[in-house]
DNA sequence: CGAGTCGGTTGCTTGACGCAACCTTGTGTG
DNA sequence: CACACAAGGTTGCGTCAAGCAACCGACTCG
């Protein structure tokens, strides 16, 4: 994506998508959120030019969609967590993931499942959990390795905790 | 947006961001969605250059996200018209413009609403009639200016019909 | 004391995007 | 009949973001 900015654009997807619309910053929103929080993980995990990574996630700071906090000092390390703005990306990866599911099937089922953490139940495109009915946030559901996962990411299982 | 796809990535948000992803991509699907369906209409709506309109929509052809249906002969003239799977967007882009007034909050409020065509009720980030309770989807729900609105683009007023 | 880890940065190359000009088929205007 | 204009693109060119590999500083491990 060139200059990630919308001009003349005064609806509220074209702002959101000048932030989140960059190539790799949705990928990198959902491997936060299932736990991947350093940058040498994402980058394995993404395949990302680490240059490219750097620039999104200190653009995705800037933003305040991630918090960037040490983890130990000498040398200083870091990872990456989501604040409540990113964790309320939540609702637009869910839909996206069941529209590629819907839309786009792999032959031996999704590779990757949201449920709901508290009774188990899959989560719909709307963020519904389809067992208790209850509307979910970030922070109820999971997400699992599907049946159509290939081997090699298990960090798809992780949690979406902050 | 370089190359528009995401290897080693099975994941399924990955694959629709590799549709749905590229830079002007989803803003198309709005435009479409809220009634503009011609080349010029989009490129002067969107101030996106010719060249990418043309190229986008016909990724959004093949990918069979949109549809091509010649509105006169001699001179051939055509108008693009979601598909199933273009109209099946609209919850993802709820979520986004949902977060995007959340997020990224206009003074005089949102430029853009989206109500239930059958009550009127505001529709939620999830797609769900916050008036009746119903789920709803791409054709039972319409954009309209929202209090935020600066003057010059009626279009967002239109319908999603097909 | 050399290799490896982590979290980046730097420099170079490639290719997508922005812009303006042009093209084709047709209508309307003097 | 010439000319302007509309619609729906295509072409050529320059620029700037993305991809890639190499490097760096601080530290640990064998």
């Amino acid at each position: 994506m060139l200059r990630h900015d919308y001009p003349d654009q005064v609806c509220s997807i074209a702002k959101a998508l000048e932030v989140v619309g960059e190539r790799w910053t949705l990928l990198i929103v959902r491997d936060v959120m299932n736990g991947n929080r350093r940058f040498g993980e994402l980058q394995r995990g993404l395949g990302v030019a680490r240059n490219v990574l750097s620039a999104r996630l200190q653009r995705l700071v800037e933003e305040d969609i991630l918090e960037r906090r040490a983890y130990q000092s000498s040398p200083e390390r870091y990872e990456y967590f989501l604040t409540e703005k990113g964790l309320d990306l939540w609702p637009a990866l869910v839909a996206l993931l069941a529209w590629g599911d819907r839309h786009s099937p792999e032959p031996d089922g999704p590779p990757m499942l949201i449920v709901h953490k508290e009774c188990g139940g899959a989560v719909s495109d709307r963020g519904v959990c389809e067992l208790c009915g209850e509307t979910l946030h970030a922070r109820d559901a999971r997400a699992l390795p599907g049946p159509g996962v290939k081997p090699h990411k298990p960090s798809m299982a992780a949690t979406a905790n902050n």
